[in-house]
DNA sequence: AGCACGCCGACT
DNA sequence: GTCGGCGTGCTC
């Protein structure tokens, strides 16, 4: 403990040094009473800003006459406790971003801004007719009253369905005027009021058996289970009782799904199977919203956390199981600023509590199967669908010297007129938005490219624009070839807008629906065109890859991957390991509920191994002959890497500091493997030109030993100022 | 990140 | 002669 005469405020601060800033305490403040994890008021060069504080200590580095006041300290108590700090600790150590950010991320946008964290949340009331002890059961006949809960519900959305808080101002009129009437009454405030229990646990199968004995079992002490289950093989049923059993036990629970599968049918299951209330954090939510989902979980009034990424550092004091769906989701790594892997700084947060935690998938990522190899983690197989249903069957279709309707082969459009007569649903997978990739001039040659990327611009035909996908740039669809002045210019190559029209004039009495980022830029609509599809609305969905991500469409019996060799091409070692993720995952949308399921991918190369062992020896078999591989080519999970990125409006400048920074890595590190610098396979990109260099070892120790002393040094590069650069740990985009 | 200081080109 | 460009350095 700091003696009482003199105490030092070491104080984490939002910007983009790793270092700490030292301060004096508050005057007319003990103290002696400040802990590590309170927010702190600073001032900060001119302005004020808000960092958490890290250490209390008895001298400073700085000068006396630097040290500045502390302007307030804004929690009473720390908002971050021991726990947390550790594990924010590890995470600055390990993913080498300034500290700062790093300890910010961890609070909800509401507290980093300063707001109150003791401020009360907002009662929330039961709703219930006048005079009776609320049930829900009471709205059965009460029409006018089931009308309002109902509008209610429609408009909170996120909140309970037995549960309503009175700050909303959708509602607030017809409320009062309900209230007014002696229609209704709000009974007295309470605390995650919730009435229902509607879902009893399913019976589970074998398998679904064994896997919550093991996970029941070890839930004491840190163990990952990794649950590989196929599409439809119960794997929330799973993580139901799993998590009924730390419930049970009093303890808190964590669930992280990746952005776009937190789907409201989960929350749902959710919802019907627990008594106490689901708090959910995601980036859809408003600001007032997260805060209290983090306040309530902080504060241990609530028991289970549902949220992406973003929700990976909520405190929880009572922590008792973590679980990761979907662990193999590339959105689980943040992709700029402070570049972690939810995935494992989930596994590290689950072994400093010593507690247990499951990843999901029914595709594993190679590093967890790799892990499963070491012993590391115990796999838990889920390999029957539920009911009836049987895997769907794979095949490749050769489509060399085939004549195709818009990338539609005869064969496979025979396929779908099949399925059509059946009365069944058919879903096209194409990878490509927009209506072509390519417009090019079929008398000069010219094709129109982006002037601030090295990238073609799209076709949209709908909206008649020229767009690059790679930054914001549009034009208007030109009618003549700059370059010749004819009117040769013909749209090259595939997008599903350009699919969407050939579909609708090859079956103009079939509904088809478009779904990707296009289309589905409306809020509400993909959920509009979600439920009609499950109506039986629709009678061919075509998408890109969001339809891999976790949708069910029950009645759909053939699948087909329009363009799989665009995926079997790539200079990024990731490229095979996404791919044969991506294929397993569409196909596992196909043939649920008793219908068997067919999927083809269309392919020019019908011999290439990797679709061969994919689809005869199927997702596992491809893991393992891919893993092999890696540890041939010593690349990870066998090896460990850093990717140093460099970006500038001078190419010259982005390129010369790299080098400058291989210079001093190859001075004092032999262990580990250079490559580069290179340019990034997209050079030029928004106008910046875009450099890397790839560190590489084969010991993970050796590797951040270097990086520890290396990035104090690439700091004093003079260069290190006229670029922008960013180290990303264990990167999953190699561009 | 923000902000100030500082040294070179087009303007009232 | 000044206004303002962004290169450089600092923030407890």
């Amino acid at each position: 403990m700091p003696s009482p005469e003199k105490i030092i405020l070491s104080i984490a601060i939002p910007i983009p040094v790793d270092r700490l800033f030292d301060y004096l305490p508050p005057l007319n403040i003990n103290a002696q009473n400040i802990l590590p994890g309170v927010r702190v008021k600073v001032p900060f060069g001119k302005s004020f800003k808000i960092g958490i504080l890290i250490e209390l200590k008895n001298s400073s580095e700085s000068p006396d006459d630097k040290l500045k006041r502390a302007e307030e300290i804004l929690d009473a108590s720390p908002l971050l406790l021991e726990n947390d700090l550790k594990l924010l600790h590890w995470a600055h150590s390990y993913y080498h971003h300034p500290i700062g950010d790093v300890f910010i991320s961890a609070l909800p946008t509401a507290l980093r801004k300063g707001k109150a964290s003791q401020v009360r949340t907002t009662p929330y009331y039961a709703l219930s007719p006048l005079g009776k002890e609320f049930d829900l059961s009471l709205f059965k006949n009460a029409h006018k009253q089931r009308a309002l809960f109902e509008f209610i519900s429609k408009h909170t959305g996120a909140l309970s369905q037995t549960t309503i808080s009175p700050h909303f101002k959708l509602w607030q009129s017809p409320l009062k005027a309900l209230l007014k009437k002696d229609l209704i009454q709000l009974s007295t405030p309470i605390e995650n009021a919730k009435t229902s229990q509607k879902q009893k646990p399913l019976t589970a199968n074998a398998e679904q058996k064994i896997a919550i004995e093991h996970i029941i079992k070890n839930n004491h002490h840190f163990s990952v289970s990794l649950l590989d289950g196929v599409t439809g093989s119960g794997k929330t049923e799973v993580y139901l009782q799993s998590i009924q059993a730390t419930l049970d036990k009093g303890q808190q629970v964590l669930v992280l799904l990746p952005e776009i599968t937190l789907t409201p049918q989960l929350e749902a299951r959710f919802n019907a199977r627990f008594s106490t209330k689901i708090e959910t954090f995601h980036s859809k939510h408003t600001e007032t919203q997260r805060l209290h989902a983090w306040l309530n979980m902080q504060q241990k009034k609530s028991l289970i956390l549902l949220g992406t990424r973003s929700a990976l550092l909520t405190p929880c004091p009572n922590l008792g199981l973590i679980i990761l769906d979907e662990e193999h989701d590339s959105s689980f790594k943040q992709q700029e600023g402070f570049r972690f892997s939810a995935r494992d700084v989930a596994i590290v947060r689950a072994k400093m509590l010593n507690i247990p935690i499951i990843l999901g998938s029914a595709t594993p990522s190679f590093e967890s199967l790799y892990n499963v190899k070491q012993k590391r983690y115990t796999r838990l197989v889920l390999s029957q669908r539920a009911g009836s249903a049987t895997p769907p069957s794979l095949a490749l279709l050769d489509i060399r010297n085939q004549y195709l309707q818009e990338g539609l082969s005869p064969t496979l459009i025979k396929m779908i007129k099949n399925t059509l007569a059946k009365k069944q649903q058919v879903l096209l997978f194409l990878n490509r938005r927009g209506f072509s990739p390519t417009l090019i001039c079929h008398s000069c040659g010219w094709t129109a490219e982006c002037k601030r990327c090295d990238a073609n611009l799209v076709v949209h035909y709908q909206q008649q624009k020229l767009r690059c996908h790679h930054c914001s740039s549009e034009q208007f669809l030109i009618k003549n070839c700059p370059a010749c002045q004819s009117e040769e210019l013909k749209p090259l190559g595939l997008g599903t807008e350009r699919v969407e029209y050939a579909l609708n004039s090859l079956f103009p009495q079939k509904t088809v629906v478009r779904l990707d980022r296009d289309s589905t830029q409306k809020k509400g609509v993909l959920e509009e065109q979600l439920a009609a599809i499950n109506a039986g609305q629709v009678d061919i969905i075509l998408g890109t890859q969001m339809l891999a991500k976790g949708h069910h469409f029950p009645n759909v019996t053939l699948v087909a991957l329009l363009d799989v060799d665009s995926g079997l091409f790539s200079i990024d070692f990731h490229a095979a390991e996404r791919l044969a993720q991506l294929i397993t995952q569409v196909a596992g949308r196909a043939g649920r509920e008793n219908k068997k399921g067919h999927v083809i991918m269309q392919t020019r190369q019908p011999e290439h191994p990797l679709l061969n062992t994919l689809i005869h020896q199927g997702y596992s078999h491809f893991a393992q002959a891919a893993l092999e591989e890696r540890k041939e080519a010593e690349l990870p999970p066998y090896t460990y890497q850093a990717l140093l990125r460099a970006t500038a409006s001078n190419p010259q400048l982005a390129q010369d500091f790299l080098s400058e920074v291989s210079l001093i890595v190859n001075q004092q590190a032999f262990s580990t493997l250079l490559l580069g610098p290179v340019s990034a396979p997209m050079p030029k990109r928004a106008g910046q030109f875009r450099y890397q260099l790839l560190l590489q070892n084969k010991q993970r120790k050796a590797l951040h030993h270097l990086l520890h002393s290396l990035i104090p040094k690439i700091n004093k590069l003079k260069l290190a100022r006229k670029v922008k650069w960013s180290l990303d740990v264990d990167p999953i985009d190699l561009y």
